[in-house]
RNA sequence: GCGCCCGUAGCUCAGCUGGAUAGAGCAACGGCCUUCUAAGCCGUUGGUCGCAGGUUCGAGUCCUGCCGGGCGCGCCA
């Protein structure tokens, strides 16, 4: 709708530039898009253009001047009632109801398909989201992550880029022997040895789990004495030992581990750990929505040469150097803090060193768009990434790094308190279980991503009108119901073709929903484009709010044949706005509650 | 100390690439069920858009400086 309006805007300017009302000089290098927004206020019209205020100067007119022979200009369309300029010089259309009418036509005969478009055919754009070490369950933090880059991408896929979701799994690194090392440690002490469990190691029930499954299934196998395993280990950090140092100590142990278990088995415990919670995370974003088309090992990056080469390339260009032992990348050349180092003192690559690897490889993959979902804690992050991208010669601005902020759960007006190190944290399962998948998609997305999120817990379960997903969904649910209750009446529910009857409806609340309706496709090319989800859950509760609204107001299924036709016609639209909007954000559109 | 994000009604938040009189929900108060689900609807109250300058036809929106809150500043990932 708002295209069309564009488009007679846009063929207007160009006719006042053949006619060199406009001088076609001054805009050689082309027509700059003319703004075209939807008023605030009825008596504006519809759809209101600034584009005589924006163009004035370059005119040389005065705004009111130009916007007359721009409207003057304009071509005559069925669908614009009247066209009027107003203040400063804003072009105001009103349109005919049958726009509006033809829009209801329109969102019955596209079904499920109404509200995708084709901006982005032939774009491959790439979506990595979660990407969470697999050293542990999922927790609520990562759940917002997982809603909003399911969501963004399922927005990009429907406004038509070619969508390729991924998750970076950290399956290499000193994390993952961390976890390897726990799951060891805990494994020992079901064979019976008495050990400390470091203060550093991973304290979760979910080690002894995979501690059990390795005690089951291989018995003392993996055994070896208490005493060998702590022989000549740093001190840890705990009570009563004030130069304890906790890493010294868990980086001996996995030291030991290594020698004493040999690579073989060290790989073994090494595997079982880091398979069966990546398998636990796959199950627990599956269910929850998040569906990916590939799982990309950072291990397979060394493996591959890809970190090497992508050294080299650095070290061609001339953007590395080697200082106390350890090689830098000078990131500062290019807008970073300070350089960072790529391979330590020890020879070992750092993360970092991967990450540039990975994220040329993104780009040597050909995507035009390549999108990464990050938690905000790792914000100082971006300024590097992009650094070494530039510093590889690939073009950096088309990687866009989406920050994610932490959500705070709450629980009857209090604050959820969490700590990860400990293990007492609430995992994405045990939310989803506590409020529900529909309502923690929802809520999870209902927020700008920059904006910190306060997750009310009681609100998520309420099952009242105050709760946004059951006030949407009830919506839907709702006009299911009236379609029932046709159908038990013997009313005929199989609307008429195209417009017919559709000028009966006149009543406000019907002229409210006439004007709601249309604005979908916006609302899903702004939201995709924009990487703003939040837009959609706003417009999902305006739209349920003005069928409520009319719901209360009228009986639907009227005496009068052809006046029942048309509401039935509109609210079948609804039904299908809620659906294709709700399906969106991955929640579900029940028949009833 | 430096960098990034945020600051809009009592609370939680919208405000579309600067646009016309700043909106919604909750909370508070007052109404509406012999009619398609009251899991709903209607009404009232509520604002120095953190503060101070600047840019222009026009600033909640852009720039600068302060104030307040969050996060980050490892040869961790």
């Amino acid at each position: 709708m708002k295209q069309q309006i564009q488009g007679l805007v846009r063929a207007a300017l160009e006719q006042l530039i053949a006619q060199a009302v406009l001088d076609p000089a001054t805009f050689s290098d082309g027509l700059p898009e003319p703004q075209v927004e939807r008023t605030r206020d009825d008596s504006h019209g519809d759809f209101a253009t600034n584009t005589a205020m924006v163009l004035a100067k370059r005119a040389r007119t005065k705004p009111r001047e130009l916007a007359e022979r721009i409207v003057a200009a304009l071509p005559t369309s069925a669908f614009v009632e009247r066209v009027e300029i107003a203040g400063p010089g804003f072009i105001n259309f009103h349109l005919a109801a049958d726009a509006f009418h033809a829009q209801v036509a329109e969102i019955i005969a596209q079904g499920p398909a109404f509200g995708r478009a084709r901006i982005g055919t032939g774009q491959r754009v790439q979506v990595e989201f979660v990407s969470a070490n697999p050293t542990g369950p999922l927790h609520v933090g990562h759940g917002r992550g997982a809603a909003y880059g399911a969501v963004v991408a399922d927005l990009l896929e429907a406004v038509g880029f070619d969508v390729h979701r991924e998750y970076y799994v950290n399956d290499a690194g000193r994390q993952m022997d961390i976890l390897c090392a726990s799951v060891w440690l805990r494994y020992l002490e079901l064979c019976g040895e008495a050990l400390r469990f470091p203060s550093n190691g991973y304290k979760g029930d979910y080690v002894w789990d995979i501690a059990a499954s390795l005690h089951r299934e291989h018995g003392d196998a993996y055994r070896v004495t208490a005493d060998a395993v702590m022989a000549g280990l740093p001190v840890d950090e705990i009570e009563g030992e004030p130069n304890g140092d906790k890493e010294a100590h868990i980086d001996g142990l996995i030291a030991n581990a290594k020698r004493l278990l040999g690579d073989n088995r060290y790989r073994f415990v090494f595997e079982l750990g880091l398979n069966t919670i990546l398998d636990d995370i796959r199950q627990d974003l599956g269910e929850f929505g998040a569906h990916y088309q590939e799982w990309y090992s950072e291990r397979t990056l060394t493996e591959s040469g890809a970190v090497n080469r992508a050294l080299e390339r650095l070290r061609e260009a001339g953007h590395v150097y080697e200082q106390a032992g350890a090689l830098w990348f000078r990131s500062s050349a290019f807008g970073d803090e300070k350089d960072r180092v790529l391979v330590r003192e020890n020879g070992q690559t750092t993360y970092f060193a991967s990450d540039i690897a990975y994220h040329m490889d993104k780009l040597e993959r050909g995507f035009a768009r390549v999108i990464d979902v990050w938690g905000a804690d790792h914000h100082g992050y971006v300024p590097r990434v992009k650094a070494a991208l530039t510093a590889l010669g690939d073009e950096a601005e088309r990687l866009d790094v989406l920050l994610v902020q932490f959500a705070v759960l709450y629980r009857s007006g209090e604050k959820v308190q969490m700590s990860t190190r400990s293990g007492e944290f609430v995992t994405l399962r045990q939310l989803r279980k506590e409020v529900g998948r529909d309502a923690a998609r929802f809520f999870y997305v209902m927020r700008r991503c920059e904006q910190h999120m306060d997750f009310d817990l009681d609100l998520a379960k309420s099952q009242s009108a105050d709760n946004p997903v059951y006030y949407c969904q009830y919506a839907h649910a709702r006009v299911e119901s009236v379609l029932r209750q046709a159908a038990d009446k013997g009313i005929l529910v199989e609307p008429s073709p195209g417009t017919t009857h559709l000028d009966r409806l006149g009543e406000s609340h019907e002229l409210a929903l006439l004007k709601t309706l249309p604005r979908y496709p916006e609302v899903v090319e702004a939201a995709a484009l924009g990487h703003e989800p939040h837009l959609l859950t706003t417009y999902l509760r305006e739209l349920a709010n003005a069928f409520h609204t009319y719901y209360n107001a009228h009986q639907f299924l009227v005496d009068d044949d052809a006046l029942r036709d048309a509401r039935i016609k509109l609210i079948l639209a609804v039904r299908q706005v809620l659906r294709n909007g709700l399906g969106l954000i991955g929640v579900s559109a029940p028949e009833q509650m």
